[in-house]
DNA sequence: GCATGTCAAGAGCAGTGCTCTCGTTTGTTG
DNA sequence: CAACAAACGAGAGCACTGCTCTTGACATGC
């Protein structure tokens, strides 16, 4: 992330700054959501002048592409490192604990959350570098799709789908066959819908103990994946 | 929604106005998204001064709130009307198409849809007057899904589950299984969940031609809820 | 040791939500 | 019909925002 060690004290300081600049940042975003985000209340609060930031984020949104950039890598890290701790050949428990993981911290930091996958802000255009930190957990969960024996699959693709979907493979996954890659991008859909129905209050009322439904939702989808209990 | 026709001349220009301001801001949301919905320049559109606009909305949070019942209302009609056209022992057919009106409509309105599926507003809490009209298109569903002859589900609930869905059901369909009901809510999450993947850009780059992939979710969503292309 | 580039600070612009006050218009009531 | 109260539009004003520009101090590299 960082290029290493900044060489001169005056880069030292800037890298610095900008780190403490984000952190501030990330903590207002915490507090009161994207949209309240403001420059001057960041710059109030590290005892600096608004225009000062000016010189480390060109713009609101840049500051804003940044955290999207740290949030999507906290995410990412989140779910590696909690499916890392899990016994290699125990496919669904690899797979409901990175679930597990991606609700724990989207839970824990529900507007970095809503940054990444609640509505797009406005007039921001996501840049190219937010794109390889976001295919993180999609890359995981294929991974542990991916090692499972894929049992015969009934689901008939037409033809564009299957087209998207080998053009996809061939980037991700060049030893899943099409079906499954389906029923993947289909998990990885209803994961994320599951946990932003959750967050953005779609079922409250509904489902008082989401953790259980969750789980529920999940091994289910485990089980349409071919994920075992504890493959060969 | 009004309470048929107002009697006094100013009873009727408020009315009138009201439902001025709310087009005018919907025009604005269109165009540019909730969060720079200003009020200053909806009045500005109405030839009006901001302060006026108080006169009919104490605030910008409920001229979005109304927007909100609107976008609601509008999304279910859709979906209604369009289910409405469907041959009634066609659960499949009326499932796909019910499916595809909340698609197109969000198409269509892609901001008014991220007001009501998208990221809540910081600091903003829905009032009650949402949750009646929020409830139109999951009610649908289940209207359909509660006609389909309901094979046998080796879904098991664990207890807390069983417990949320048993009130759930008592509350919209009384005669619903529960494993059948915990497939209708996943069901209903993935659907707003695939639409958001959609417009929120998640999949730019990996599904193509999302119509196709789009259709070939429901369907498999409505084969696992036992709806079958012919009842009967 | 000096030119160069970086930096924080401040003023300023245009815009925002919202409040308050001021006359005016409208509807109701005695 | 007259009087009163409620509703109304207009305008000024407050505190805030993102962002730009200029100014003067400082550190860095030759």
């Amino acid at each position: 992330m960082t290029t290493s060690a900044p060489r001169t004290a005056r880069a030292r300081a800037r890298a610095e700054l900008t780190a403490e600049i984000k952190a501030v940042a990330r903590r207002h975003v915490a507090a009161s959501g994207a949209a309240d985000l403001s420059l001057r209340a960041v710059a109030r609060d590290l005892g600096m002048v608004s225009s000062a930031v000016y010189r480390y984020f060109p713009s609101r949104d840049d500051l804003l592409t940044a955290l999207i950039v740290d949030a999507y890598n906290a995410v990412g890290e989140a779910a590696e490192t909690a499916e890392a701790a899990v016994r290699r050949t125990d496919l669904l428990r690899r797979w409901l604990v990175a679930a597990r993981a991606v609700r724990s911290w989207a839970q824990d930091n529900p507007q970095e959350y809503a940054l990444i996958f609640g509505s797009p802000i406005p007039g921001y255009q996501a840049p190219q570098d937010t794109v390889d930190p976001a295919t993180r957990i999609p890359l995981l969960l294929l991974t542990i799709i991916g090692e499972a024996v894929a049992p015969p699959d009934d689901l008939v693709l037409p033809r564009p789908v299957s087209r998207d979907l080998a053009r996809l493979r061939d980037q991700v996954a060049p030893s899943m066959s099409e079906p499954r890659l389906a029923r993947a991008v289909m998990a990885w859909t209803h994961l994320i819908g599951s946990i932003s129905f959750e967050l953005f209050g779609h079922l409250v009322g509904s489902i008082d103990d989401y953790s259980a439904w969750f789980d529920l939702q999940m091994k289910e989808l485990g089980r349409g994946l071919g994920l075992t209990s504890t493959s060969r």
